[in-house]
DNA sequence: TTGTGGTGT
């Protein structure tokens, strides 16, 4: 051992000195490409310190030369704010000083900020006030390969921005399988572009990074497996009756079989013998609160296995160490929409190879592991290489509402990665027409489009806020609006208390439907409750779920306050026939979600074609009403159903919709 | 009789 002089003072490394990492030694051959190419794409693996990394080397390098950015986005906060805390440290900074994140409700940056992190849905919000991103000398996209519609949006603008600022650094993180596609993308000459000599080979180029991860084995199952549920089981006992010490993470596909399969385990573990390991099974999904999802990350009991039954969120969004087994039910459940009944559907669907293989490295993190697939091997080559992208498989309506705000009135022409199907593109232009924020040249209106792209609400709700004002009920509309943006996030089940849940939820509602009932949620929240989570406890709600609803409340508020709507804090408007302002107000955004009740107590949509079913959680669920409007439709199983519903005349749906019921042909 | 995962000046 060397002899330190002990009189100097040593500071205790707080990290892995960068030296260690893989990408250390392409650090002159990364800025030599971002120097000389516009974009670069990068493949790191997990492990190889690109998102830490190589902001780094490029402040140091000098891109934040007369006070521009280093801009990385991620397609999620988490993600943003867990690597910015990391880099400040490896910088030696406070957070928000030279190293900064931003999110929605939270700028940590400031003045002397040089590397920002943010998502990429807050960086095409920047655009609208700043179109050619000039702030930023480079901005990296990270997990591109992810495809979300929010990074697809922001890489056709990027190729737009790129043309007017060739300056700019771009840098893409990509898996391997999409590197080509990106790069091809930058390359092609846009059409619009008047020299055609401008080479694939100048505009960009691909530099692969070794991450620092172990070998997986991957194991198939020799004939298909009928019930994949029971076979997770089964598995999962295999490896811990033969396999050595090491935790197991499962991938089914929702809930119900989560929730069945840790059953399951806990049932048929309480015969393992006496004295060997016993086994702990925990649930993963993202309907958990924060508490109940930290369970996963508590080391276990001793001599106790730790089995995780998680869907897709630990795929890429959670990540867990200590995982040495794998099993991969083969399955996930994904969005859809149907442009032709503007139906969402969720449906359990066989992974892409892309999915299995993030799923087997999930084993491979901290020694070498195994993933066992309960699906042939035959199956796995039948399966595609990758999901569709969402931008082909989304209600399109607030990203066309965001494009045309940021001044791309042809929206058929901008340029996507992958252009969604024209059937997609039409619905969302004449729901954003009926809802008046387009006209009929497809142009935003003013103010009205341009308000409701500011707001940050489906443009259903945005109509329906910008309209509160006439109704004198923008109160209350400001609450529902919050509260319905959370999703059904807001109810929690304590410890198998369905029924009290039930009944807690009662306490709650109005007879009006489940907008009014959630305003009611609200104002006991903020009253009574006090804004305290021991309120939410007691009333089986989701704390963080509420608090969250309060700052988007209080944005949205700012927001209206700004295009000078006034808001009268509920002293001015009587509380008479409030319920009834409400309704009519939720009608004239809400008019294109409309249903009739049939005497068997299902819905029909206008057009009569549609057999819809009130929602189990909704207030409406088991009530009787004549016609209605609803905030969303989705279809699982076999079932399409409707959720948060809301009692309405029928004179009304005439009286709001502005000529969209008459003019459809009968 | 019941929601995969994300996101917004």
């Amino acid at each position: 051992m060397a002899d330190f002089d002990l009189g100097s003072s040593f500071i205790p490394a707080l990290h892995k000195p960068a030296a260690l990492l893989p990408i250390t030694k392409h650090h002159d051959s990364l800025l030599y490409l971002i120097e000389k190419t516009p974009v670069t794409i990068v493949i790191g693996q997990t492990g190889s310190g690109k998102t830490t990394q190589i902001p780094q080397f490029l402040e140091h390098a000098g891109w934040c030369a007369q006070g521009k950015l280093i801009g990385v986005t991620q397609p999620r906060r988490v993600a943003a704010t867990t690597v910015a805390i990391r880099v400040a440290e490896e910088y030696g900074c406070e957070l928000g000083k030279e190293v900064g994140y931003s999110i929605r409700f939270e700028d940590v940056t400031s003045a002397a900020t040089r590397i920002k992190f943010l998502t990429d849905g807050l960086l095409i919000r920047e655009a609208l006030v700043d179109p050619l991103l000039s702030r930023y000398s480079v901005i990296m996209v990270d997990e591109a390969h992810e495809r979300s519609i929010s990074t697809d949006i922001l890489l056709g603008l990027l190729k737009k921005i790129r043309r007017r600022r060739p300056e700019l650094r771009i840098i893409i993180s990509s898996a391997t399988l999409q590197a080509e596609e990106f790069l091809n993308f930058f390359s092609e000459p846009s059409e619009d572009r008047e020299s055609t000599d401008d080479k694939a080979s100048q505009v960009g180029a691909i530099i692969s990074l070794k991450g620092r991860t172990y070998p997986v084995d991957v194991l198939y199952l020799e004939s298909s497996a009928e019930d994949y549920v029971e076979k997770v089981v089964s598995a999962v006992f295999e490896i811990h009756n033969t396999e050595p010490d090491g935790d197991i993470l499962v991938f089914l596909t929702g809930r119900e079989e989560i929730d069945t399969a840790v059953q399951t385990i806990a049932e048929r573990s309480i015969n393992l013998r006496s004295g060997s390991q016993s086994l702990l099974p925990l649930p993963l999904y993202a309907g958990l609160t924060t508490e109940q999802q930290m369970y996963v990350f508590d080391s276990p009991p001793e001599n106790t296995r730790k089995v995780i039954l998680s869907t897709n969120i630990a795929e890429a969004s959670v990540t867990i160490d200590g995982i040495v087994y794998v099993i991969d039910s083969g399955f996930v459940k994904l969005r859809a929409f149907d442009p032709r009944t503007g139906i969402e559907s969720l449906t359990v669907t066989p992974v892409s190879k892309a999915s299995a293989a993030q799923r087997a490295g999930r084993a491979g993190r901290t020694k070498p592991g195994k993933c066992f697939r309960l699906f042939t091997e035959d199956t796995y080559r039948s399966l595609p290489d990758m999901n569709p992208p969402e931008i082909q498989r989304s209600n399109l309506a607030p990203f066309i509402l965001q494009l045309k705000a940021l001044g791309i009135d042809n929206v058929v022409r901008f340029e996507y990665l992958t252009p969604p199907p024209a059937e997609l593109m039409i619905k969302a232009t004449e729901l954003l027409y009926s809802l008046g924020a387009l006209d009929e040249y497809s142009k935003l209106t003013r103010p009205l489009g341009v308000r409701m792209a500011e707001l940050a609400v489906e443009p259903m709700m945005a109509k329906t806020l910008l309209s509160a004002s006439s109704f004198d009920c923008v109160n209350e509309i400001l609450t529902i609006a919050a509260m319905t943006s959370l999703g059904g996030t807001i109810w929690v089940q304590q410890d198998g208390g369905k029924k009290q849940m039930e009944s807690a939820r009662r306490k709650f509602a109005a007879e009006e439907g489940d907008q009014l009932t959630l305003l009611n949620v609200y104002q006991a929240f903020v009253t009574k409750g006090k804004k305290e989570s021991r309120f939410c406890h007691e009333n089986y709600l989701n704390f963080k779920a509420l608090s969250r609803a309060v700052s988007i409340r209080g944005q949205l508020k700012r927001y209206l306050e700004r295009s000078g709507i006034s808001i009268d804090d509920g002293l001015k408007a009587p509380h008479e026939g409030r319920a009834d302002r409400v309704r009519r107000c939720l009608t004239a955004g809400y008019f294109a979600h409309a249903a009739k009740m049939q005497p068997d107590g299902s819905y029909r949509n206008v057009e009569g074609g549609t057999v819809l079913y009130a929602h189990p959680s909704s207030l409406m669920f088991n009530r009787k009403a004549d016609w209605v409007i609803f905030h969303e439709v989705m279809e699982t199983g076999n079932k399409t159903f409707i959720r948060d519903i809301t009692k309405v005349e029928k004179s009304w749906l005439l009286e709001y919709s502005s000529g969209f019921y008459q003019t459809k042909p009968r």
